[in-house]
DNA sequence: TTATATTGTAAGCATAAACTTACACAATAG
DNA sequence: CTATTGTGTAAGTTTATGCTTACAATATAA
C-alpha cells in the first residue's frame, strides 16, 4: 500500500560522499550543512538516513575499512600471482597506501575516542587490520620455509605502527613519494622476515 | 611607572593545565570556558595571554614536545650507564611510553590540520623526534660496530610509528601493558640492530 | 481512484562556544 | 602622593551549527 523506502540505497548512495567529506574536512569542519551541500539535497534527508551526526560518522569510518579490505582480499586471492601474498600487499601498498586520503578519518575519530561509539568503532577496524596483517605474516613465515624470529603478532603491529606514520607524514609533508616507497620496502621486509 | 607585566609567568604557569586539558578532552570538548576553569581565572585571562583557542592549543604541542625531549636528554646524558643511549631509550619507553596521555593531543592536531599553524606545529615537532630517533640509532651502530643493514632514517620513522601505534593501541585498550612492552622491546631490537 | 507512506524543499529553533566590553581595584615608577 | 598601566571579575554578543518542524508533491498497493 505505502510507497516502498528507497533508505538504504540512499545511504550506499550519499555514504561515499560523507566520507570523503569528513576525510578532506575532519569532523568539526564538516559541518551538516556542508555534508548536505555536497550530496545535493537538504540535511535534513542526511537525518532521515541516519539519527545524528555521530552516526554519519560512525559509518564513514566503516566505509573506509570496507574498501581497504575489498583491494587487500583481490590482491591477497590473485590465482597464480608472484611471491607470497604479503609480499604483494606490501608492493601495493608501498604505492598506493593512503592516496585517498581517507586516514584522515581515522585521525578525526582518534580525537573523538571519549565516546564509546567512535572508540568501538575504531577498535574493531584497528583489530581486524592488525588480525588480517598477522595472517598474512604467518602465512609468508610458513611459505618461506623459516619460522623464526619476530612474533607475528608484533611484527602486525609495527607494520600498523607503519601505515600510520606513513600517512602521517604524507599528510605533514615530511616525505617525499620515493621515501615513504623505500619505507615500505625496506622496514617491510625486514619485518616480515622478522630476524 | 606602569606596573610589570607578569604575563610571561603567568603563560608558564597556566600552560601545563592547559596542556593536560586537551589531552584529556581533545580539541573541541576543550572549551574556552572548560579551559578557564581548571585554571581558575576568568576566559578573559586566557584571552590575554594567548591570542585565540588555536595559540592555546599550538603552545600546548610545544609544551608536550618540550616536555618529552626533557626526559630524554636526561637519559641520553646519563654518564657510566649500561648499553647504548638508545637502548636505554628504547626500555625507558617500553615502560613508560605514553603514560601522560598527552599524546591525545597530537591526536587532536592531526584532525586539524587544514590550519597551516596547527600543520607547522606538528610537522615540527614530527621531523624534530625522527632526527633525534635517527641520530640515536646511527650512534648505536657506530658503537656496537655494525654499520649495516636498515638505513637510520627509515628505521626512525618505523619506531616513531612504533610509538604511534603504541599509543593508539593503549588508547583503544587493544593490547595489554606486558604486549605493549613486548612491542617495544622486540620490534625495536629489530629495527636498531635492522638487518 | 484513493489511502498511505515516502521524498524534496524551506524555514526556523535553541544552544553552545569563541571572543569582547566594561569597570573597579591593585601595584609600581617617578 | 599620584599618574599610569596591569589584573580580576562579570556580563554580554554574535555567530555557527546540530537538529527539528511544517508542508506540499509524489509514488505505490489495494
Amino acid at each position: 500500500m505505502p510507497r516502498p523506502s528507497r533508505l538504504p540505497e540512499k545511504r550506499r548512495e550519499l555514504l561515499p560522499i560523507v566520507a570523503r567529506a569528513f576525510a578532506e574536512l575532519g569532523y568539526r569542519r564538516a559541518t551538516t550543512a556542508e555534508l548536505a551541500r555536497r550530496c545535493d539535497v537538504q540535511e535534513n534527508v542526511l537525518y532521515r538516513l541516519w539519527p545524528d551526526k555521530k552516526a554519519m560518522f560512525i559509518a564513514a569510518i566503516r566505509y573506509v575499512y570496507d574498501l581497504s579490505v575489498d583491494i587487500w582480499l583481490r590482491l591477497v586471492g590473485r590465482p597464480g600471482a608472484e611471491g607470497t601474498a604479503a609480499e604483494r600487499l606490501l608492493a601495493y601498498e608501498s604505492t598506493h597506501h593512503g592516496e585517498f586520503g581517507h586516514y584522515r578519518i581515522v585521525f578525526a575519530g582518534l580525537s573523538e575516542t571519549d565516546d564509546p561509539e567512535v572508540r568501538a568503532a575504531l577498535a574493531d577496524m584497528y583489530r581486524r587490520f592488525q588480525r588480517f596483517v598477522r595472517e598474512q605474516i604467518a602465512a609468508h613465515r610458513e611459505l618461506s620455509g623459516r619460522a623464526t624470529g619476530l612474533d607475528p603478532a608484533l611484527a602486525a603491529w609495527a607494520v600498523v605502527g607503519l601505515g600510520t606514520v606513513a600517512n602521517i607524514a604524507r599528510e605533514l609533508g615530511l616525505v617525499t613519494d620515493a621515501q615513504r616507497r623505500r619505507l615500505f620496502a625496506e622496514v617491510g621486509r625486514t619485518l616480515l622476515s622478522g630476524d
